[in-house]
DNA sequence: GGGTAACCGAGACGGTACGTCAGGTCTTGCG
DNA sequence: CGCAAGACCTGACGTACCGTCTCGGTTACCC
């Protein structure tokens, strides 16, 4: 199923790809996404560029795995209404988007995937992935709960969760309050409850 | 109020001033907003870079003025429902969004804008400013219709709003629907609405 | 006659051209040829490497100005016989491959004009084209006082003398005595005199 | 004599060896000296690059290897007249300096050993070694028949024979003419003679 | 109506980063 | 140990922009 590992030659060292990543999520805190340089990279990872390169096609993508490494274990929320879970869900992402590293990645790591065509389409398929698939059995239960309809469309509704807290928190930068999350569920689900 | 001009001197040939920002519209456009180049713009335009300069700090400034000239012409919207107040106010965003130079520019101009302190405030004043002004009146007259509690956080639901058309167009790089405004009105209508 | 200097825009500035010359020579003399790198000279010579990269289109082209400013302001040779003449233009040839950066240089250097058909040509033209007027006058002399046929081949015999001193000097490093030239002119006088 | 081989573990394949040698010169012969790495001799060879350094130091001590096998077992020349031997003594010369590879390699592999102090011994003891071999022979004979006298300086004849033809050939790029050997050999034969 | 000060085009300037390539060393697994 | 493969660090390559500067030359205002 996966790609076969070639095996050939001296396998690549492990310890380089720790010393990249770290050195970039430290990089991109500490200087911001477009102040951070693969050249600078390798120089505070102690590597050569061509280490770099031969991993990561370029900076978006090393960025990404640099930042976004939080595999996402969070269990899905089961509070028991749809608000609740929302809440919950929303917690995550103000999280995500409020940390030092990934504050100061998103917007402009953002901007060069929306200006890659193929690296566009990961945005949905990478950044997103995870929370949709929490979010589509949150849906589940609401429907089964009869909160909400079942076709409720689960990537509108995504994209507006998404959309608006990397508004209010990545770019127009507002600190966010612990009401945040808890205020925005509140709207959204009442928004798509039935009734 | 504004800066005295100086007002010695040759004055600025104004016809400059409409080919920087014609020039400027038309590469970012046509190559997007990282490629293009103050000094691109200038040999485009026919005009020496100093020439830019003397009026615009930077690319996000130059470009910030070249594609949203929409004066915000638009009217109030008064349908008589929130709803449909919002509605209307949310097509406008997203044909803003949608229009090719604003497209191509508008995730890299975000992120220049957020990533420099001192330009990142004027998302809010410049951006939003308009659209503010508009929701600020839908609401007081939804308020008045006894739709809406006196206190909604207008600058929240702004974010929202701007934020879910801003990720699904121009990031995710959906094509908007017909129904989309309308949707994402209902939602958000219902969301913020007494009961 | 000359080309018309375009005069448009700022003129380069003369003191960077000296500045690029004079580091080059430097770091010509100090570390060879092979170990001087246009980065390096744009280092010492505190400029950037488009400033380098707009005079010159390569490494040999400004290793060859930098190195053989010598204008050639020699007299010609006139001592009466064609041994003594010939003996002060070796004198001059080993005094100017022996000097410090000369010596360095050229190895590397006539291999990089050897190596690129464009400037192949030149190694002729501009390396060789002094001596050669001088060498022409010489064999005039010569054959006006009967020493010399007067169809004597006067590129074979440059070459001959150019690569002699080239190959003992700079390739096998021999350090030049006093009689060298000496005893060069006086084979190469014998040789190619009638009888 | 020489130094002992390991003799402990695998032998070093000679197939190894052989394709080595044929891909530096094919290489050689077809880019140039200065555009043939020991990477793409490697890949051409279907041989690892380690493989390749534990024979030779670098290329330069490879592409002599690979471009000057010609074994020299041509005959001292023994033709009756000084200017007999010499003619046949640069006629080897010129056909060496003038086949493809080492046209191709000439010029930068000479630079390449006159740069580096511990290689420009060895233009002097392997490059020249041969010619001077057989000069010596023709020096002798000629003192015997009383045509030069007993100290003629053999090493610095030969520079200026070598010098000659590598400037003329290798440099100046001249394709040679059937007389260049004959003519070059006369002039020598004749300034060096008693007389 | 003559100065003078700012504007204008062009393009040179010192920097910084890019992505690629070669050099020479090392580390795998396999003979 | 040899060997093929290929990762590794270093350092140079030539290009592209950045934002500033310096030319010659041109307006338009002010004295």
């Amino acid at each position: 199923m996966s790609s076969s590992p070639p095996s050939k030659g001296r396998p690549r060292d492990p310890r380089s790809h720790e010393a990249i990543i770290s050195a970039t999520a430290a990089l991109v805190a500490e200087m911001g996404y477009a102040a951070t340089s693969i050249g600078g990279v390798a120089a505070r990872a102690g590597v050569g560029k061509d280490t770099i390169y031969r991993r990561w096609p370029g900076k978006p993508e090393l960025v990404f795995e640099a930042v976004f490494t939080t595999t996402d274990q969070a269990p899905i929320p089961d509070t028991g209404t749809l608000t609740g879970d929302l809440t919950v869900l929303l917690q995550g992402l103000v999280e995500e988007f409020h940390s030092p590293a990934a504050a100061a990645a998103l917007p402009g790591l953002l901007a060069d995937f929306a200006a890659d065509p193929s690296l566009k389409a990961r945005i949905r398929s990478d950044f997103l992935a995870p929370s949709k698939e929490r979010l589509l059995i949150v849906f589940e239960r609401a429907v089964l709960r009869g909160e909400i309809a079942a076709g409720t469309p689960v990537d509108l509704v995504l994209d507006t969760l998404a959309g608006a807290v990397f508004f209010h928190i990545g770019l127009v930068g507002e600190h966010p309050t612990p009401q945040l999350a808890g205020r925005l569920a509140t709207v959204i689900a009442k928004g798509i409850e039935i009734r």
